[in-house]
DNA sequence: CTTTTTTTGATAGACGTCAATCATATCAGT
DNA sequence: ACTGATATGATTGACGTCTATCAAAAAAAG
């Protein structure tokens, strides 16, 4: 029951070789026989011996360097990410984790690239990106890979690239669920969704509109769908296309916004006379802008990603691949629903990642 | 940018005294005058010193010792969180932590009091324990918490008890939500909710429903309430109580579901004539019943509230009060809501706690 | 001023790992 | 059997903390 953790001696001395030896193993110095490589991996098997992280990295005086490269620009979205990475920063410092955030223009991949290349100059045991689709950007990372530094990529995906793993939630299925809700919340009648992206060639938008429409067709019960307005996360460009769309189909029930830019789709909310029935409207990411008009009723859903739980899932991943324990399975994250009822306090209430 | 954090000997150092007298101040071994302790205590202030947790655990050889009291009887739910435990307990290993899982009857105060006043005398850092409202619980926990133990409740809280921490979903919250989605699932239209709970003593079960009915009454437009059927967590019992009270009225639109035994509300769902539209259903806990009602569409909405989470975040916070960081805030879990199409993958994917 | 008590300082060993050094063994090839 | 390469063993100091011991200094008591 309580049976000790065997150390790197014991391994050793059940291998029947020196420490030395075993050690030259397991942190492959090299200059070891054949023989010997052999006998010191039985015995770390046999004894089940795991590396004690915590004595290794205290022996060094070892400090994890991770960088985190966000978009900027006004998307609420990300300036919340931000602001969850400044508070955790001085809580992670103490377990010996330094967080560097670098901001690149959004929508840029050549300029993201650019700031990967850069970093792969400097010493630093992992990197979480916000991916894109781009030949440039896939070079980058596999550069930074080939210097052994995680990469990690967060909230997007870059496909097909040679990251080591993707934090974030599957937007195809967000998108079902989406077009799930709507369903459910037209109530067994018909009616229309007005889908609202930034932009189609944007992956993740397009995931979404992708599943919500798969559902819609498989299980819509005549709810169908109208034209894709592209918003470009434009608070204003949305608010005038939403608006003209409102007015062109009277038949309108609902809308579904993937994207950002949702300020100016409120704004649309608020002007709607009162006598009419507003359409229902889901949309994603919960932002002060989302909240507000969750609150006084403008809005029925907002799917969230909950970017606190991606930014601790991504520390642990990242120091646990700087730990070389590479078991890195999908992370698969569950994106929240909320309603009026269940909008969380709005402190960014996240301690420290874990001890 | 790359500040060294100080050590113990920059503390003494700092405060004119030696690495002993520090020392003595912070393990409180006594026997350090007034001034000297001042001294020291200002010194790591104004150093923002912090122990290096992982130096001293090793200079020890400490294990984290903790105990996890989970009812024990054929609840699904309960039985996937001791899966859970037991699917993290060997990588816990690894990090020097020791989780123990203890059951006892479920619903019975009086075996659970007693278990706790037996591992008092066991030398352990803390238990995590499923709350009810009980005066001899509330004594047991007083006398682990003079013995130094951390006491976190899991699930359900013990009102008014001195544990350190509750780590659960706020039920109430949780019971809005529900009369949220469902008068959303109305379209706007009237209609009738059958509640279902195991128990009206059952605290938990208790908040859900009123919080429900809360949102019901504020914002209901037309959807009530039918009376409460207490099924007592049995599946034979709801299914019978459920079938009368639908034939009982025919008026009724929704159910919800509070408690457990919702394989017995599932087969009344199934023997439903398949002309009529079903009513809406929600309910809480996502189990293999449930999940599979919700993937053959026999009902609609599930809410979780997401155990794998619940222990990992319990544990990460034993830890940390093991550890004497006790700035432990109330630590707020947003429970998840299932759909058909974001139902997540059966394995039970928590890697290891955190590093 | 001495004696006792309280408070300090100095130091050492342990924890498990990494990194380094130096001496010795083993094995080729000749 | 000798050289030279390669492989191994033995050992040491660091990392930051805890625990312990012993001597020395300062304060309080007589």
């Amino acid at each position: 029951m309580k049976r000790q953790l065997p150390t790197l001696s014991d391994v050793a001395r059940h291998a029947g070789v020196s420490y030395a030896t075993a050690d030259r193993v397991i942190n492959d110095r090299g200059g070891v026989a054949e023989k010997s490589v052999r006998r010191v991996r039985e015995a770390i098997a046999e004894l089940g011996y795991v590396r004690n992280v915590a004595a290794a990295n205290l022996s060094q005086k070892r400090t994890y360097r991770f960088v985190f490269v966000i978009p900027e620009g006004p998307n609420s979205f990300f300036q919340y990410l931000r602001q969850v990475l400044s508070e955790v920063h001085d809580a992670l410092l103490i377990e010996r984790v330094d967080v560097v955030v670098k901001n690149v223009r959004a929508f840029d991949a050549g300029a993201l690239a650019q700031c990967l290349v850069e970093l792969s100059g400097e010493t630093l045991d992992g990197v979480a990106l916000v991916g894109m689709d781009d030949p440039k950007l896939r070079d980058a990372i596999d550069r930074l890979k080939e210097q052994g530094v995680a990469v990690l990529t967060l909230v997007a995906d870059v496909p097909e690239a040679g990251r080591d793993l993707y934090v974030g939630i599957d937007n195809v299925v967000a998108g079902r669920t989406a077009g799930r809700l709507l369903i459910l919340a037209h109530g067994g009648r018909g009616g229309r969704v007005l889908p609202v992206v930034g932009s189609r060639a944007a992956l993740d938008h397009a995931e979404r509109l992708q599943g919500m429409s798969e559902t819609l067709a498989e299980t819509g019960g005549g709810v169908s769908m109208a034209p894709v307005i592209e918003g470009r996360d434009l608070h204003d460009h949305v608010e005038r296309l939403v608006r003209q769309a409102l007015l062109d189909d009277p038949e309108i029930t609902a809308i579904y916004s993937a994207g950002a830019g949702n300020a100016g789709l409120v704004r649309v909310l608020e002007d709607l006379p009162p006598d009419v029935s507003r359409p229902v409207v889901v949309l994603h990411e919960l932002v002060p802008h989302s909240r507000r008009a969750l609150q006084d009723g403008l809005i029925d859903l907002v799917i969230d990603q909950r970017p606190d739980d991606e930014i601790k899932l991504a520390l642990e991943c990242l120091r646990r691949m700087a730990d070389r324990m590479d078991q890195t399975q999908p992370v698969p994250i569950v994106p929240a629903i909320y309603v009026r009822e269940n909008l969380p306090d709005t402190i960014a209430d996240d301690q420290n990642g874990a001890p």
